[in-house]
DNA sequence: CCGTTGACCCTTC
DNA sequence: AGAAGGGCCAACG
């Protein structure tokens, strides 16, 4: 059988990460099996699947995304309905990433 | 098949 | 500390 595609890969990661957790743009594409594919990562989050907890997913700086739909003040609001707290469209993501070894 | 696109990342100024 | 540029690679038309 065939390797599941990229995007395939991309989504069923997203789609594990626990409440309250949060994952990198670059980390998902590295456990989807292509490091460097962030972009497409992104490419995916807006024309993927809308039900997945793409709002659990953040760039590296821990800055909120770019083109979500309804700006970073909707993004922040799924953040914190999520129980997590944005300061200035910022999360310390070193505490709160996560990684599917974690389970 | 080829060119363009992008919810990114890294290095450098 | 912030801004600018180049690189990266799959998906899409």
């Amino acid at each position: 059988m065939q390797p599941p595609s990229f995007k395939q890969s991309v989504e069923d990661i997203v789609r594990q990460i626990p409440r309250g957790r949060l994952m990198t743009y670059g980390q998902i594409a590295a456990l989807a099996g292509n490091p460097g594919a962030a972009r497409i990562v992104g490419g995916i989050a807006h024309f993927g699947d809308p039900q997945l907890p793409w709002h659990r997913v953040v760039n590296k700086k821990g800055g909120l995304a770019r083109g979500y739909p309804g700006g970073y003040s909707a993004h922040k609001r799924d953040l914190e309905y999520d129980g997590l707290t944005v300061t200035d469209l910022r999360l310390p993501i070193d505490d709160l990433i996560w990684w599917p070894e974690d389970v």
